[in-house]
DNA sequence: GTGGTCTAGACCACT
DNA sequence: GTGGTCTAGACCACA
C-alpha cells in the first residue's frame, strides 16, 4: 500500500491518514474499494493496530472512508455537487502558505504556478 | 506582529515559527530588519520565554533569520541566485498534495490554479 | 421498508431495530401487523441473517413485537393504559439532555419547544 | 466531576463526552473554564489516560472544548450568532425519535411538551 | 506540569 | 472474520 518512514517528523499516524488521502486523490484507491482491515494493515506497516485504528477513524470522520463494524473499511464517494467550502478555505490556506514560501526560494510566480499545473496534471501552455 | 491562538491544533511554538515565515515571506519583515528580543515578545504575546527561545533557534537553523548574540536577532538576507533544491522539492510535494486534494473535492483545474495564483498575488494570463 | 446504511456509525443491527421503531411509532406498522420472515428481510437488506434475528429477538424482549415459533413475528399491542415509568423516566432523561445542548446551541426555549412540536405532528398554541 | 457507571450500556468514553456535555450545557462549567487534566481526571476516575484522552479529543472536535498541548484542556467559548445548522439538524433527527416514542408510550402529546418544557426550566403556562 | 503518540495485548459486539 | 473499546505503561514535545 505505503510504506511508513520512522524517521520522518510526520506521525506514524499522519502518514497512514496523508497516505491513503493520497491512494484516493490520485485514483488509485477508487470510490466503494475496500481497503485493509486494520489487523492486516497493521502487520503488513509492522505498526500498533490502535494506530492504524485511530488513522481510520480520522479518515472516516474527515468523509475519506467509511467503516462499517464486523465488514470492512470501504473508500467513500466523491463528494461531488458542493465543494465543501470549509475544507477548500482550509486548503486554501495551506497552499497559499507553500506557494509564498516557493515564491521566497526564488521562483518566480510562473514558476510556481507551472509546478501546480504540472501537479494535478494539466498543460498550461498548450491549450489553456 | 501577530497573535497566539490557543485553540489552534498548531501548537505555540509551531505558530510562532510559521507566523514569523509569514511575515517575512509577504515582505512585511525585510532582510536586516530587527525582531523582537525574546523577553519582549515573551511578554507581549504572554507566552512562556523558553518557548520564544526555542522557536527562534528553529528559524535560526532553518536560515530565516539570525541571532547575534547580545545584539538580538535580524532576518537573514534572501536566498537569491541559488533556490535550494532540497527545500524547493519538499515544498512541490506538499503543494502537489493539497493541489490535489482541492482538485479532489470538486474543484476544476482552472479554479485550482486560480487559488493559487490569488494566493501570490498574480494575474494568471493577462487582466482574467 | 426501510434501508440500511452502511457508512452510517450506526451498526446494521442498531438500523434494524430503530428502523422497526421507527416504523411502529410512526404508525406505518400497527400492532397486529405481520412483519417480514427473518429470511426475507434478510434478502431485501442483504443482511446477514443472524443480524436480523438478533434484532428480532432484542424487539421481542424490549416488548415492540412478538415472535411465534413458525408462525412469524407481529407488532405488539401498544401498552395502552399504563405508561412504563421506567422507560418513560430514561426517554425523559434523553430529550432532557438533547434539547439543553439545542438551547446551548443557540436556539431559544420557545424554538426548541417549536421543534419538538413539530417532530410530533401538533400545532402549539392554536394555529400557528 | 461525575462518576463512570461501568454498568452502563454507554461506553466509558461516550459517558465521558455526555458527562462533559451536561456540565457545559447546564451551566457547572463556563467558557474558559479548565477542565482537569488528562491525568488527574484519569486517577480520579479511575479510567485509562488513553480514554480520557480519547474524549478530550473527541469534545474538541467537536467544538466543546479545546485542548492546548502543555497548558491545559478548556470550555470553548459558547457558538454565539449562527446555530450550527448542521449539529441542529442531527439533534432534531434524535429528538424527534425520542418524542415519538414518549408518545407512543401513552403520553399525550402535551404532556411530551410539558416534559420537555420542564426540561429546559421554562413554565408553559404563564407567560407563554 | 501539560497534551499527544505509540506499543502490547485483552476483550467485546457485530457480520 | 470485522471494527471498536479499554487497560497498562513507555515516551515525546511543548510550556
Amino acid at each position: 500500500m505505503f510504506e511508513i518512514n520512522l524517521k520522518s517528523r510526520k506521525s506514524i499516524f499522519e502518514q497512514i491518514v496523508d497516505g491513503f488521502k493520497e491512494l484516493i486523490v490520485s485514483g488509485v484507491l477508487k470510490p466503494g474499494d475496500r481497503i485493509p482491515s486494520v489487523r492486516d494493515l497493521s502487520s503488513q506497516l509492522t505498526v500498533n493496530p490502535n494506530t492504524i485504528q485511530k488513522a481510520y477513524r480520522q479518515l472516516d470522520q474527515e468523509g475519506w472512508i467509511y467503516s462499517a463494524s464486523g465488514l470492512g473499511s470501504y473508500v467513500a464517494e466523491r463528494p461531488e455537487v458542493t465543494p465543501d467550502e470549509g475544507k477548500l478555505a482550509e486548503l486554501t490556506v495551506q497552499i497559499t502558505s507553500i506557494a509564498k514560501q516557493m515564491e521566497y526560494l526564488g521562483l518566480s510566480r510562473e514558476d510556481v504556478l507551472k509546478r501546480v499545473a504540472e501537479a494535478i496534471g494539466e498543460r498550461r501552455d498548450s491549450d489553456d
